[in-house]
RNA sequence: GCCGGAGUGGCGGAAUCGGCAGACGCGACGGUCUCAAACACCGUUGAGGGCAACCUCAUCCGGGUUCAAGUCCCGGCUCCGGCACCA
């Protein structure tokens, strides 16, 4: 900090120096504990605020920044109104990059993430932000991971997690692949270029689609729309009806056996004209006729290895292969051809389709592919012998069944109902609810990640383990060096137990859980992170959470967010918590991108590094750089262009305030008072100014408009900056515009205004106390009342002159003001307005004039 | 492909309950200061036309609704995020 009992006897105006500023407070800020949030503090409202903690990926790059310093700010105005605001940090320290590392540069994942972790807490110190540190969260540590392996184990009894295979892409060499390990169009390993394979593996799932219901209500936070509809959407509730068709008796097979198939149209049932089943189907094999066997196979084996994105393509041209068998529509008796097509999934309903070709585009696609035929059985009035060229999918109340037996002529949402009451009567379907969301797959073939806590016994099959056997430590030295094989696997010694049930020999489950585990409950465990009794402390828990607001990237929208709402309420039927929703408000901040408009990454060269810019700048002028560069929800490129403008600014402000009697060279106005302003009038402007910025900023921070907040306090200073030096300067309603300028920026730009501030107070001679602490301004309402206003005029919807007007006129006399206006009576030359529109909140006057 | 978002001066962006398009900043141009340059400061700056007062055009493209459209509706284009093993 600098000295200022020597300020008297400067001649020169001394210069702002970030650099000597800001480390300065950051250790008093740290030695006061200014930002240690006592949690048991009960006098004031608590603000939980939290922003997504990060990948220790090595470095801190500047959209980290983008991420935490405008948070940052929230919490600083937060505590600044009053409240008791908690803003922890931790790192999710488990995950691929810690493996792919290992294994590239033949260090521990341990090592390479702890070392990238004290890296990074060093360089967000240099942010100035008020985290509390003494809540860190780091997950692969034990006392945290543990905590992971405790919850699997109550969601194991409550019947949330379970067993089942599922398919992985998997490369001979190395092992399962994540998604993004698998590339180009013919699959191969990006490490060893094998081709790749799908294995299907024993796995550990959650239960999360018995919550889907519950997922799909919004209506205990406040969440944006758009996460809300991607949620929705991604949960993808379907009501309709299980249809039973049966398979028909033929030549190399018996017939008689059931093909349930999920439809959202019952109505529809007497169009279909030939039904699809997932090329995973499991009858698939059974139903196919020898002398199809070959090629069914085939397009089975191939429809296996495509993406789903892929399979679920409107644009690729259908593909599929008929089984040369045929099942019978339990309705009308028909017998349709059943074929196996990979746009059905057999992940999803049942796996089967009764295909529609006239009322379903992908049936209709595939129908006039296979030259299948399409029946129409929905028509509005009068179209019902109308061709079609495309399937006919809406469907208004008007429209009635054709073709369609007894149900004929029924409006289709009644013969729908009519329809799947008939066939429940003869046990042949019934109203069903279907979902697009799968249940949630944890399991891992790595070594970086928690160890899933269970042990496999011949005997007795998965057992969990003990509780007070908790944690099941990853074992430090193993071999992780990808073979193919899950590195914990060949680890003799942590694969080799006995048996918690039996006693015999057994060994231990090797895969890990999906990181998106740790994340989904670490807001719980900020609270109490060295708690060792259990996850959590309720007391906390129940006073804090759920989370006042989280802010944090929108490529989290679907799922860390919705994994998140999940385990809060599987928590919450444990009896862990109390509430439904872990956080209140969520904000989603826009992404920075490298100069090159891609993804910031190493491997592409275009990452930002933000320590020359501090070097240059300073943090306060990259802190307040990234607001005022656009909306926060937008995020971009990177561009440094224009933080000069920043920084000018921040110097306009030091200036103004330790300096107000000074004046530029180069400016021949200086020292004079604006043409027409005496000093009266001089300060009332500068009231005006500050209390309307006021009310604009308060406006701002509460919506997390940033960029217009600084723009606006670049307006006040701006506004301030020509007062400089006039008679004006150093006067009360300055010195308030002032006051107010450094607290509002202050959340902002926390070392600049706290430097100012504690030179005020210096000179001031009072003590000295931190403005952060200080609480928010109040606007003074007689100050932002504006006497006149100017309201444009326009003719025919053009702008034509504008009129000076009392603030409260009424439109009576507006339009007198309107019509006498010299332009307006030009324009009119003569001829009298048809209409007069006065826009509500006489903002606007509008003449219309015919001819 | 499907779901979600965005597209406004040379650039980042402002203005969305339908009411002055371009706040604020960058850049550019002119000037002041300086021996000079840098810094700083003052001014101009959407495009086109006109001596001027002014006029015309302009918010991704094409239609539409309205006294009035960046904003609402219909159709398209481009870019960004997600699509279940990156986090």
């Amino acid at each position: 900090m600098t000295d200022t009992s020597d300020r008297g006897e400067r001649t020169l105006i001394e210069r702002y120096d970030a650099a000597s500023i800001e480390p300065a407070w950051q250790a008093r800020w740290t030695d006061l504990g200014l930002y240690r949030t006592d949690l048991d503090d009960q006098s004031r409202p608590t603000y939980y605020l939290l922003t997504m903690y990060d990948y220790p990926s090595g470095n801190l790059h500047i959209g980290h920044w983008y991420v935490k310093t405008p948070t940052d700010a929230i919490g600083r105005y937060h505590r600044m109104r009053g409240e008791n605001v908690f803003m922890p940090v931790g790192f999710d320290a488990f995950g691929l990059p810690a493996e792919n590392a290992a294994i590239k540069n033949r260090v521990h994942p341990r090592e390479w993430t702890m070392q990238n972790i004290d890296h990074m807490r060093r360089q967000l110190r240099t942010m100035g932000a008020a985290f509390d540190w003494d809540a860190e969260v780091v997950t692969c540590d034990p006392s945290y991971y543990r905590w992971n392996q405790w919850l699997f184990l109550q969601l194991l009894n409550a019947g949330l997690a379970y067993r089942a295979k599922a398919p992985v892409d998997w490369c001979p060499n190395d092992g399962t692949l994540a998604r993004e390990q698998v590339e180009g169009a013919d699959r191969r390993c990006w490490r060893c270029g094998a081709k790749v394979e799908k294995r299907d593996l024993d796995q550990w799932w959650l239960r999360i689609t018995k919550y889907a219901d519950e997922l799909l209500d919004f209506s205990g936070i406040q969440w944006p729309d758009p996460i809300r509809i991607m949620q929705t959407n991604w949960i993808g509730r379907s009501e309709g009806g299980e249809i039973v068709f049966t398979t028909a008796a033929s030549a190399h097979h018996t017939g008689g056996e059931d093909l349930r198939v999920f439809t959202t149209r019952p109505d529809t049932l007497f169009g279909a004209t030939f039904m699809v089943l997932a090329p995973e189907h499991p009858v698939v094999a059974s139903l196919t006729a020898p002398e199809r066997r070959a090629e069914v196979e085939a397009y089975v084996a191939h429809a296996r290895s495509a993406t789903e994105i892929e399979r679920l393509s409107t644009e690729r041209e259908k593909t599929g292969v008929a089984l040369g068998a045929e099942a019978i529509n339990p309705i009308s008796g028909e017998r349709i051809p059943i074929y196996v097509a990979d746009y059905v999934l057999g992940g999803y309903g049942t796996g089967a389709i009764m295909a529609v070709p006239a009322h379903d585009e992908r049936d209709f696609a595939f129908a006039t592919q296979f030259d299948l035929p399409i029946r129409r059985v929905v028509a509005e009035p009068g179209t019902e012998d109308a061709a079609l060229d495309e399937a006919f999918v809406s469907h208004a109340p008007t429209d009635r069944l054709v073709n369609s037996g007894p149900y004929s002529g029924l409006p289709a949402d009644e013969g729908g109902r009519a329809i799947v009451a008939a066939l429940a009567e003869q046990g042949a379907g019934n109203a069903a609810v279907t979902y697009r969301i799968r249940d949630w797959l944890i399991s891992r073939q790595r070594y970086w990640g928690t160890p899933i806590p269970i042990i496999h016994c011949d005997q007795c099959g998965p057992v969990p383990v003990p509780e007070n056997e908790l944690p099941v430590l990853l074992p430090d030295v193993v071999d992780y060096q990808g073979s193919g094989e899950n590195p914990l696997a060949r680890d003799e010694a942590f694969l080799r137990v006995t048996c918690p049930s039996c006693d015999g020999p057994a060994r231990r489950e090797t895969d890990t859980m999906d990181t998106f585990i740790d994340s989904s409950w670490y807001w719980f465990r900020y609270l109490s992170p060295e708690k060792a009794g259990g996850p959590i402390d309720r007391a906390l828990v129940d006073r804090w959470t759920p989370v006042d607001q989280y802010t944090g990237g929108a490529e989290h929208a679907v799922m860390h967010l919705l994994y998140s709402r999940f385990f809060t309420k599987a928590m919450r039927d444990i009896g862990l918590v109390h509430e439904d929703e872990p956080f209140r408000r969520l904000f989603n901040q826009g992404q920075i991108l490298g100069a090159d408009g891609e993804r910031m990454s190493k491997s592409r060269g275009n990452v930002q590094d933000p320590d020359e810019l501090i070097a240059r700048y300073g943090a306060d002028t990259i802190r307040l750089f990234l607001m005022f560069m656009g909306p926060w929800d937008q995020g971009g490129p990177w561009s440094a262009s224009g933080i000069g403008g920043v920084y000018r600014f921040l110097n306009r402000v030091w200036a103004i305030a330790i300096d107000p009697t000074g004046t530029d060279r180069g400016d021949q106005e200086a020292g004079r008072l604006p043409a027409g302003q005496d000093i009266g009038v001089a300060e009332a402007a500068i009231r005006t100014a500050a209390h309307r910025t006021l009310r604009d900023v308060t406006i701002d921070y509460e919506g997390f408009r940033f960029n217009t907040m600084v723009a606006r306090l670049m307006e006040l200073s701006n506004a301030l900056y020509r007062y400089r030096g006039t008679p004006a300067a150093g006067g009360r309603a300055w010195d308030e515009g002032v006051r107010l300028l450094l607290l509002m920026l202050a959340p902002a730009a926390p070392h600049i205004t706290e430097e100012l501030w504690s030179r005020r107070l210096a000179t001031a001679g009072t003590g000295w106390s931190s403005i952060h602490l200080e609480p928010w301004p109040q606007v003074d309402a007689g100050a932002v009342i504006e006497e006149t206003r100017e309201v444009p005029v326009q003719v025919n919807g053009k702008i034509r002159d504008k009129v000076v007007v009392p603030a409260d006129v009424s439109d009576a006399d507006l339009e007198l003001a309107v019509l006498a206006a010299p332009k307006v009576m030009a324009a009119l030359s003569g001829r009298t307005p048809d209409r007069v529109i006065v826009a509500g909140g006489c903002r606007l006057v509008n003449l219309v004039v015919r001819g």
